[in-house]
DNA sequence: AAATAAATTTAGACTAACCTAAAAAAATAA
DNA sequence: TTATTTTTTTAGGTTAGTCTAAATTTATTT
């Protein structure tokens, strides 16, 4: 069994391996776990005798298959809890983060899976995040940014890389949420701003919002 | 916000003051918590130090007012987890104690008052415990003692005094549980032990079973 | 390529929560 | 009431996870 903190670090990495799919390095895990680059080395060193990762001295760390296991059966209990606070409980896709990051080191595998069954096997999350299997398998995002969309293209929300609560807060007083269709009206060549139809309203996004905003393609187009 | 082993600490204490009333002492603690009387000697001072009991050398300990509070609000959460595993999971009443013990210290008020609702404000937990209030105010129990009660008496099954998964497990298989109507068909004198009718079925119960069920008298008889 | 800057690791300390072994106090028995 | 047993506390250590400050390695400039 794996303490809070040890689930923690091997959670950072795979998330940071994801984005660079290069080896880890100890100031980028530092930044996200609120430590300091010392903790982090020292963790590590552990995490290492553990055969949880693999580290070599100044060259950063990657998740052996055993860490990765440990990564994705955390972040599936994440999301499953963060479904449970969403449908059940009626938090705001903005609040349910931070109470999922405490529920995600509950110790006991059927209780997952009785929630799992109890929410019917969710496959997203409220941010539109794909729930890792129990055997640990997760769907590659097919997902494109949306500030790479074309004008009169019309996509489907489904997923943010933001996940801070300003940012899905502000989603949310747009009336952007996971499933809202988007018209591409207008891309504004001087700030890499668009002008979308939402629901019928016209809104204009800044490049920022847009990079962190995935969609699909609507088949009703 | 307090620790996990600060909550387990005041809630022993105060489990264990229902009980004897007294000072509670180092060895009772130790026992319960599953440590050494040297650990409890330890966290007792800090606790002190933290105003939350009442610590006196070689005198046991009590809780503060506000000791008691974090104490009633600890066990508030486990009742209330309890009672979502039981009735929106499935765990038997003999499962969930095991699970609520890492729930009770999730940190978010109003995670557990959501929960409450998603209940329907539950008042007693599976095994028949009534859950605090937001305030810290419980019902005084006015159960009585299966053992006590006198042959011809028809009874309610309404808690129990031992929360072992072997004893609750025996009391399933019985078909006993809260709620269960209960005839007393005859007490033996020889070894305290009792014929009861549990649904039609004539069945006897041991006095280390009868001391362990809480009843109260069928209004309908 | 040397100098400087940035990132990383080491060394040494801290805290919470635990331990064992020995000392001290309280309770019980003779 | 003294002697013995039990309970509790003290003293000194351990581990996980953290910290700061200094040393070392790597990366970047000039």
């Amino acid at each position: 069994m794996y303490s809070f903190t040890e689930e923690n670090y091997l959670k950072t990495i795979y998330k940071l391996s994801e984005l660079h799919s290069k080896n880890i390095s100890t100031n980028a895990i530092a930044q996200i776990i609120q430590t300091k680059a010392a903790s982090v080395t020292d963790m590590v060193k552990r995490l290492s005798d553990k055969k949880l990762i693999r580290y070599e001295k100044y060259k950063g760390v990657s998740l052996t298959e055993k860490g990765k296991k440990v990564a994705l059966d955390t972040i599936r209990k994440h999301r499953i809890w963060e479904s449970f606070l969403h449908t059940k409980l009626k938090f705001g896709w903005d609040e349910v983060h931070e109470i999922a990051e405490q529920l995600e080191h509950i110790k006991s595998e059927v209780l997952i899976d009785r929630l799992d069954e109890f929410l019917g096997f969710p496959t997203r999350d409220p941010h539109g995040d794909p729930i890792p299997s129990k055997t640990g398998s997760i769907p590659k995002n097919t997902y494109k940014i949306l500030a790479d969309m074309m004008e009169d293209e019309q996509v489907v929300m489904n997923g943010v890389l933001d996940h801070s609560p300003i940012f899905l807060q502000y989603l949310s007083k747009l009336k952007l949420e996971i499933g809202t269709v988007l018209l591409i009206i207008e891309k504004i060549e001087y700030d890499n701003s668009m002008t979308v139809k939402i629901n019928g309203k016209t809104v204009q996004l800044s490049n920022n919002v847009t990079q962190n905003i995935l969609v699909i393609p609507d088949a009703r187009k």
